[in-house]
DNA sequence: CTGAAAGCGCTTACAG
DNA sequence: CTGAAAGCGCTTACAG
């Protein structure tokens, strides 16, 4: 059996409160008790017992990070690092992959799942505001990298629409006029993807350059999904000089696409992302892309829902943090 | 408040016991008793509570994974598969990054963090058998894609060895005599680099090529090493018409440094790396790897810990598997 | 400053 | 088949 504050408090001739209040830094303890109770849980090896302390407590000291698959590898850098913010604040971050299942997302928001976690971060894909909100509960809850400007939420996020106008913007003045949109959908207008498309639609008014739905390539947002939309554009018929992945895992396989098939990047078609995944500056020509400042977005949605659990951010209204961003020009689109 | 299973009884007229043996699928209940206790559970929107289960059975239904950095591509992959594997079981999965850091190794294994978790996957970069040994305790624990062939532990992982000779002998018989290797350290020998150098030298000497230890190129296991060794390795004026990344981001990073100085690849250099990674299929040139069965080892690692952990597998020596790999023959090296 | 006691919400022998 | 009771190991009013 695991030793509890009971052995520790019968070895060091105190009462289990007293050892209690050593634990949780009590501050009016006789030195020389406290010395004794100290000395009686290193000698034992007492570790508290967490799952006691969340029964008692109604507090696991865990986050729930929601999003739809640790694989990609823009999630996979921002869970890393949001796991190690949470670690310098005592709090460990437990994972749901939802691959954009609305069950999952649902129950990620009011199951067993929530029950585990002091307070969500939560990257929805296919809940809308108001289902969220019906569903939300009392347990704090972080909206990441989302759209949803809305004043029940707190919200930390990127200027996916400033940033898209930009590099759009860049890709003009490099001369280029047919510039495809890999992973958007026409009609979309909410979502990620929909704030990234009205960036690019934006860019081209102010340029005086016409929207071609033609241009505009839906897709699974990965590798293959770009590389598949690419083929698709081409096996259309469809002329560009320019492809914009609305994140890099398109812009990756979209580029492969094209080079696979003898196209010259940059010279016949420039080819730009979003994110700024490490991959990013590896890929050969390096890819051009957007920074989205994921070290901001990463440690401000932690602090921001910690503060939350644990009452020091009171805000009434949902406190809305967007991170800045940087355009990284590489060999792809120069 | 919370719905507890008082409120269930009392709804139900009922004990307490009864509604445990419902919820635990207890065979003999009168199906009008438990239909009456359902009916119940369904009004009052009853959740048992996953902490109150822990503390009582001492499980906790959570798998541990220790592994350095979740943002690493191999990791990111071998994660999202092992939550997916787990969560089909009932398990959910919580990452430890170790960073290869030897206390947070050895925290991993006896502190906070194995007490919240039934199990570890456990991806040791710095400990020794002896001290895992010494501090194992009695929960399960699978070493996971590690070289450490040992009865005293359950191991799951891939043929490092045998994969790095074959993916060099299909260098060689390309016509390459001076490999050099990315990620290596000349004196090393266990671990899963010293297991693919092994693999190298082996099919080296099978060659008939003499082993050059200026070929060996130690770096951090990213990108941004493998590009930092490969610039190391032409600054010295060593050549090479072969590079061989000990994974795939070492690769990746080699060969974007070779490109930028304008070397062809793979005409003048040929790049392998290991581990297949979704990346390696579009980068461009696309990368040879070896595939080293990944599912298989997600797969297995989650049947054997939780076979462990419910007492399903009772073998009292340490199960070892090794997943099949796979020659994944690209244009980086034909 | 410290102690005795209640209770978080379950599961599990033990009876019947 | 079902009930009454103990207890997992903590924290936290409540006394003193």
């Amino acid at each position: 059996m695991a030793v509890t504050m009971n052995d520790v408090a019968r070895a060091a001739g105190v009462s289990l409160k007293t050892v209690s209040n050593v634990l949780n830094d009590y501050e009016f303890i006789r030195p020389a008790t406290k010395q004794r109770v100290q000395d009686a849980i290193a000698e034992l090896g007492y570790e508290a017992n967490l799952t006691a302390r969340s029964l008692r407590s109604g507090k696991t000291r865990m986050l729930g990070l929601v999003l739809s698959d640790l694989s990609a590898p823009y999630y996979a850098e921002l869970a890393s690092r949001l796991m190690k913010a949470a670690s310098q604040r005592g709090y460990r971050v437990l994972v749901e992959q939802s691959d954009a299942v609305a069950d999952v997302e649902v129950n990620a928001l009011q199951g067993p799942f929530r029950q585990l976690t002091d307070g969500l971060l939560f990257t929805p894909l296919v809940m809308e505001a108001d289902e969220i909100a019906a569903r939300l509960g009392k347990k704090p809850l972080v909206m990441l990298g989302e759209h949803i400007l809305d004043p029940r939420f707190d919200l930390v996020t990127m200027k996916n629409e400033e940033a898209a106008a930009t590099l759009t913007t860049h890709l003009v003045a490099d001369g280029r006029r047919r510039i495809a949109v890999i992973g958007a959908h026409p009609e979309e207008s909410g979502g990620t993807a929909g704030l990234r498309l009205n960036g690019y639609r934006r860019a081209l008014e102010k340029a005086g350059i016409p929207f071609d739905p033609a241009l505009i390539a839906p897709c699974e947002w990965r590798r293959d999904g770009g590389a598949a939309a690419v083929a698709g554009l081409l096996d259309r018929g469809v002329e560009f000089d320019a492809a914009f992945g609305l994140n890099d895992a398109l812009a990756l396989g979209a580029m492969h696409e094209l080079l696979i098939r003898g196209f010259k990047v940059p010279e016949q078609v420039a080819v730009a992302g979003f994110d700024d995944i490490d991959e990013a500056r590896f890929a050969s020509p390096s890819l051009t892309t957007v920074s989205p400042g994921m070290a901001e977005i990463a440690d401000r949605s932690i602090a921001l829902l910690i503060d939350r659990i644990e009452g020091q951010e009171t805000a009434d209204q949902g406190v809305h943090v967007e991170a800045g961003f940087q355009l990284q020009v590489r060999e792809s689109a120069p």
